[in-house]
DNA sequence: ATGCCATACGTTATATCATAACACAATCCA
DNA sequence: TGGATTGTGTTATGATATAACGTATGGCAT
């Protein structure tokens, strides 16, 4: 809530929701749970949700077509790779870095004259709870 | 298309559509290039690419909702992790594995008691061509 | 061979996820 | 103050994926 000062009214609704939320939310889980707010198409969640990714408040889960609020203060996805430990069970996400892996595809990418935009790392499988 | 002894004809019909291809494939390019065989529905081509993923003979790219024949002979998916490049322009994809990153990645889930049942690890930028 | 089970198939309908296109409003800043 | 940029609201449409139903096929134990 603190840095919101730069959002707009509809980017502070769905980031404030994402906040909140105990796990990802889906673009129309957004949408349900902010039409009280009067939001009424997907398309302002889709574009509140893209400005967020930008500014990396928000992260996009490949994997399963959802989104969650950034858990780190200053986000490593500003420098680097960020990866995603997901429960199936429970839902619960875990954002991680990890200086090893990165530095890794980094060098792959390198031999190979690959010139990286963006990755995505997510585990998916059963937390210590759910285990 | 050695190995399909065991496929039915819808996963040979997929399986050898995705192999023949340049780049990945989404269900519905599938569909439409196999109306002529006789394929009708969605239903059928996301049934036969849930058989070839589970025999790891296709992977799906989450990052773009489509699907690629396994590179290898002998996928490393069947014993670790699978990596993949995409190139955001011309759609070549490069499969490749790295022992270090599937072992830094076994460890961080180990600390915290997670159960992996499925990585996904998806570049997306320019291959050498493109960049 | 018969009966049974597991897997695959075909079909229709529906659910879920995402963007195109257009007009208008707010904001920034030269 | 005016032009550029960004955000908004709305309608329509496109793209991806699964539910539910019944039938068919193939392996395999009796
Ligand atoms: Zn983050
Ligand atoms: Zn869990
Ligand atoms: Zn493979
Ligand atoms: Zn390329």
């Amino acid at each position: 809530m603190a840095q919101d000062l730069k959002l707009t009214k509809n980017q502070s609704l769905v980031f404030d929701k994402l906040s909140a939320a105990p796990g990802p939310l889906s673009a129309y889980d957004l949408l349900d749970q902010l039409r009280d707010q009067g939001l009424k198409a997907p398309l302002q969640i889709y574009r509140a949700l893209e400005k967020l990714q930008e500014i990396d408040l928000v992260h996009r889960l490949e994997s399963m077509n959802s989104f969650v609020a950034c858990a780190q203060p200053n986000c490593h996805a500003k420098t680097g790779l960020v990866a995603f430990a997901i429960c199936e069970k429970c839902g619960v996400v875990s954002e991680f870095s990890d200086e090893v892996v990165q530095t890794r595809l980094a060098a792959w990418a390198d031999e190979r004259s690959f010139t990286t935009t963006k990755t995505s790392l997510e585990i998916r499988g059963l937390c210590q709870g759910c285990g």
